[in-house]
DNA sequence: ACAATCGTAACCTTAAGGGTTACGGTGCGT
DNA sequence: ACGCACCGTAACCCTTAAGGTTACGATTGT
């Protein structure tokens, strides 16, 4: 698995591009066709709102896809974002191989 | 994808069966070296809190994993916490296989 | 037996989702 | 052409959950 280059697809973007525009639909309509409101779905189309596990259910059933297409295009693009915007989770420093590989170790402080 | 059977086990257990056990180390030294605090740590192993992208790029640099996995494990459970706790979703009605797949249709109203 | 330390619960603060309401903009009908 | 209705979005509030700090019960070693 490489590490993403670009910024990922946002969620928003593909509901947008690949159904409500083909399909002429507005975001109302669309809203109500999920059970949301109108500002849930234009939040997430405008990227800033998220794909929820219990949206990811509402869209596969719209959309016939599964939920997890929709939640991994989310996973990807969170992903994305902490790896760019934050930096303390870069400080942790890795457990060496051999003592991952090495199940008996008795370990007793902390992993250096 | 098949619908997920029984209950995806918790990111936390993962955590504690494959690492934490066999390293013996303790939560307290697992939290300094992913630069947490304890009850963090405590919560996502006893599954009652969950694996954020931050968290899933600090376990993928100490543990020498992607952090896709971690959020794959995250994802598969909350769907399925998801599926199974809520009940609104169901009532979303799917939009018609032609509609889907006849980009030109000129739709003006809700979807039926 | 006591002291230190570990894991966890309680509490607080902060961030984010979602609904309701309100507003700017567009397009229709009269 | 003007007004009205409707759409998309911003502002506001409430609720929920994460994470840190602190506090407490349990366990272990001296």
């Amino acid at each position: 698995m490489r590490k993403m280059i670009r910024r990922p697809t946002h969620p928003g973007s593909i509901i947008k591009n690949d159904y409500l525009i083909p399909l002429s639909v507005t975001i109302k309509d669309m809203a109500k066709t999920l059970g949301i409101s109108r500002k849930t779905l234009s939040k997430i189309i405008n990227e800033r709102g998220s794909i929820t596990p219990d949206m990811a259910l509402r869209l596969s059933r719209a959309f016939d896809t599964t939920p997890a297409f929709w939640l991994n295009l989310q996973k990807n693009y969170d992903l994305w974002q902490a790896e760019t915007h934050s930096k303390e989770w870069k400080k942790v420093k890795p457990i060496p191989q051999q003592v991952l590989h090495s199940k008996e170790i008795q370990n007793s402080g902390q992993i250096v």
